[in-house]
RNA sequence: CACGGCAGCCGGAUAGCUGCGCGUCGGCUUUGCCCGACGUGAGGAAAGUCCGGGCUUCGGAGAGGCAAAACACCAGGUAACGUCUGGCGGGAGCAAUCCUAGGGAAAGUGCCACAGAAAACAAACCGCCGGAAUUUUCCGGUAAGGCUGAAAAGGCGAGGUAAGAGCUCACCGCAAAACCGGCAACGGUUUUGGCAGGGUAAACCCUGUUUGAUGCAAGACCAAGUUAGGAGAAUGCAAGUGCAGAGCUUGCUUUGCAGACUGCGUUGUAUGGAAUGCCUUUCUUCCGCUCCAGAGGUAGGUCGCGACGAGUUGUUUGGCGACAGACAACCCAGAUGAAUAGCUAUCGUUCUGCUUUGGCAGAAUACAGAACCCGGCUUAUAGGCUGCCUGAAAG
RNA sequence: GGUCCCAUCGUCUAAUGGUUAGGACAUCACCCUUUCACGGUGGUAAUAUGGGUUCGAGUCCCGUUGGGAUCA
């Protein structure tokens, strides 16, 4: 699964609009991918944004969180995450001061709830 | 010893695992948003955006004037500016040292609340003195004393006088002149004058100096796609209107002028318009010019954009210094939803507790993240280091 | 990244460089009323911050902090 970065507005405010999973340290957002130049999709590629704001704090501490955002979402998408979905990955007020394993195992529950919601919304659209 | 002063520097280190951006080179049984190797990758403030410049576009930023803004002791330094450097004057401190927008109020205007007799042409409330009057008061002299206030026509002492006064004198202050020192601002000495005159210019203003605007979302190129015109201005012609004149047929014709409207054209070399605060002007150039509306659309890619530079480091020469010169070496982040990291271990530094003085345990380890680039300024900053100086006490 | 603007009681606002920074709403206490409301009287409460100019600063000048707007 190659993890792509996703640069445009308008596919931020989508996943905003789409499936959400709050925990500690992090909001996972997600939405179905839609096809655009200079976005091609495929059975094994996923989108992913990350966004900071500044309630977090000053530069340095916007660009920290969002550091150890990528390298959680390093160790958790190639293995579960869904092809053919944005996801938007937002820091809260905690991101750079919990522990780095909670991170981690916060942001594969909230991949695995996400992932459920939309498989079976997918399914129910299906029948 | 000091919660005294000044100047400068550092801004954690090492290792391992997993990763990221950029560059170069290479690989091909997937020419790829691929894989591999090597190199390289945040700061003293990268911050605030307060000044100044490079660079960019506005046709060339040329000349003159006006407006607006900034600045204002002297000398120096710089590409330029400055709260830069060195001095001078003023102020604070026992001192080292620090602070200081510091031209002109003898060009003009304004303002100076309350209080006070009086707030700026000088005048005279109480008082003092002389005379008239003898009780209140009136006339004259005076500005030493008094209350007010931020500020009241120099301070203090002596002489002098009816009482007083730079009226006279000494000292200090002030002004002018001469001489001396200094590039200068200015300082010093001497002599003379005999008191000239309130404050405010970060109030208007005057004088002098400087400044065109723009701000990399500047700007250049490439690719793709959509659209509808209208009004005004100038000018030509035509018809109609108003006013004036002429003719006789007395309500028609004709001539001239006027400015507005309507219609049809034209905008060419002329007229006109434009060149970024406004006006004028010069050369050159461009074109129709100005305004309103409409369509598409939230915006792709390349360059600008990284080093040959007001470049970095070191040595050295000149200078009190800002800084300048010479020599040598080096090429050093370049992203664009935006890299420079995540985790672990050991060590370092500081603090606290315990202590067998060997250590052990715990906590803390700042401010903060390049986005075109430089020179300053300002603000934030755990902890630490170095040098010089001042004061006090003791030896 | 750049360019601009603003800041006065809890809120909305006023001010010539000159008393103790005024007013309305809100709030607190008291009065009125059987009680509440209305009404009346009185009180609390602010110049964002640090300097400078001035006799005197909310006002003039400089810096800082915070908030807001805008760009093709």
């Amino acid at each position: 699964m190659k993890v792509l970065i996703l640069k445009k507005r308008r596919d931020f405010i989508r996943a905003a609009k789409g499936y959400k999973s709050i925990v500690s340290g992090l909001i996972l957002q997600a939405a179905q991918s839609l096809s655009a130049p200079h976005k091609p999709l495929s059975d094994d590629i996923c989108y992913i944004g990350y966004t900071a704001t500044k309630k977090i704090g000053k530069a340095h501490l916007r660009n920290r969180a969002k550091r150890r955002l990528r390298a959680a979402a390093a160790k958790v998408f190639p293995q579960f995450a869904r092809a053919r979905t944005d996801y938007v990955l937002i820091a809260r007020y905690n991101t750079v001061d919990i522990e780095f394993a909670a991170l981690v195992e916060n942001l594969r529950r909230a991949l695995e709830r996400v992932n459920a919601d939309m498989a079976a919304h997918a399914a129910k659209a299906v029948s």
